[in-house]
DNA sequence: AAACCGTGGGA
DNA sequence: TTCCCAAGGTT
């Protein structure tokens, strides 16, 4: 009979007792490894969050050097904070963990609350980053179930719930919660997540070097590859993109994108959507409701593309001309604090955002 | 429930 | 090249 999900208590038992003893002899050293301060553990949770363990190292390393401690983060303005998060993506993670910290700050006198209650109202902080960080920080028996944990769990237990489900993870965390061993909850989830990422990978896992190979039911009817069930997300939706590239005394004209939404409140070269008519007039038309006044559209400067998790931009990147008395207006209203502004060539970089804006430089002063 | 929010590395 | 996706959360 396929496709049944029984939960055998002693499959379970002889489960966790394995992975424990297995974590606690082959545990990579990280950073957040070296000691048990619940702040640190948090940040290292929050960057940890659909970004791999390599890349998230030296973010952290640099983090906790400008914020060592829960104060300098609740103290340090949000600009510095962004910064530091430049380049990890998921932007919103940087700015609900620093109102966090502060509301740690003011409500919970700078201690990292111990309570599920306390801890999960806190921006940012969702049911995995919950379990996570009072689990590992405070080692109460609480499950912390991420991509990892569902997809070691649907091949050990034989699980053919579809893992992009909601309803799938608050399953497999109860069947969590029933394994974690007492007092032993901090290895359980940290060894689940281990053995997730270095044994249980996705695709073809390592089932010969695997600690809990003869109490896995996937391995035993030899369908490890076919778990967890997944489904097929959707291809990116494609936008066209115009941006103008507006020069002026090798100085180069941005813009800072709303504070909501995609990309949201870091600076750029302008871009706009392209709605219906062909690519110079939509260009001109946004710019004038903009700022009151129609821009001359030189030749198309070249094209670039980027590729969002669910959007593929499709950008044009036109040579734009002002006349005197045009210069002189947005030279008038060029300020960084309303949003807008011309600032060096050599300068772009520290007000764009890396890779998509980058090529766009190069490009342009190979062309000069 | 499903869409939205980034990036870089591996197959 | 293209596709997948990695220690998720919010709306």
């Amino acid at each position: 009979m396929k496709h049944t999900q029984r939960y055998d208590q002693h499959q379970a038992m002889a489960f966790a007792d394995l992975l424990v003893q297995w974590y606690e002899k082959n545990k990579r050293q990280l950073p957040w490894r070296r000691e048990r301060d619940p702040y640190r553990i948090w940040v290292s949770e929050i960057m940890l969050q659909q970004t791999r363990v390599e890349a998230v190292i030296p973010y952290y390393e640099r983090f906790m050097e400008q914020f060592p401690t829960l104060q300098e983060l609740a103290d340090a303005p949000e600009d510095r904070v962004l910064k530091a998060w430049e380049g990890l993506g998921y932007y919103s993670r940087a700015r609900n963990l620093h109102q966090a910290v502060r509301e740690v700050q003011t409500h919970y006198n700078g201690i990292v609350p111990d309570e599920p209650d306390a801890m999960g109202n806190l921006p940012g902080v969702g049911p995995y980053t919950l379990g996570a960080v009072l689990s590992i920080a405070y080692n109460k028996e609480i499950p912390a179930v991420d991509g990892n944990v569902m997809r070691v769990i649907s091949r050990v237990f034989y699980l053919y719930d579809d893992i992009g489900k909601q309803k799938t993870r608050k399953t497999i965390e109860q069947m969590v919660q029933q394994m974690i061993p007492t007092g032993k909850a901090s290895q359980f989830n940290q060894g689940l997540m281990e053995l997730g990422a270095l044994v249980c990978i996705p695709g073809n896992p390592r089932c010969l070097g695997c600690p809990v190979q003869t109490v896995c039911r996937a391995y035993a009817e030899g369908v490890q590859k076919e778990l967890p069930v997944k489904e097929k997300k959707k291809p990116p939706r494609e936008q066209q993109i115009v941006v103008p590239l507006i020069e002026q005394e090798r100085k180069i004209w941005i813009n800072r994108r709303s504070n909501e939404g995609l990309l949201a409140g870091l600076w750029q070269l302008p871009t706009y959507e392209v709605t219906g008519e062909d690519e110079p007039t939509s260009l001109q038309t946004s710019f004038y409701e903009q700022y009151g006044f129609r821009l001359q559209i030189g030749e198309r400067f070249f094209t670039v593309q980027h590729v969002f998790s669910h959007i593929k931009w499709n950008m044009n990147v036109y040579k734009c001309f002002l006349s005197e008395s045009e210069q002189s207006l947005l030279a008038q209203v060029s300020d960084k604090d309303s949003g807008h502004c011309f600032v060096p060539i050599e300068e772009l970089e520290q007000f764009t955002f890396p890779n998509v804006h980058l090529k766009i430089l190069s490009k342009w002063k190979g062309m000069e």
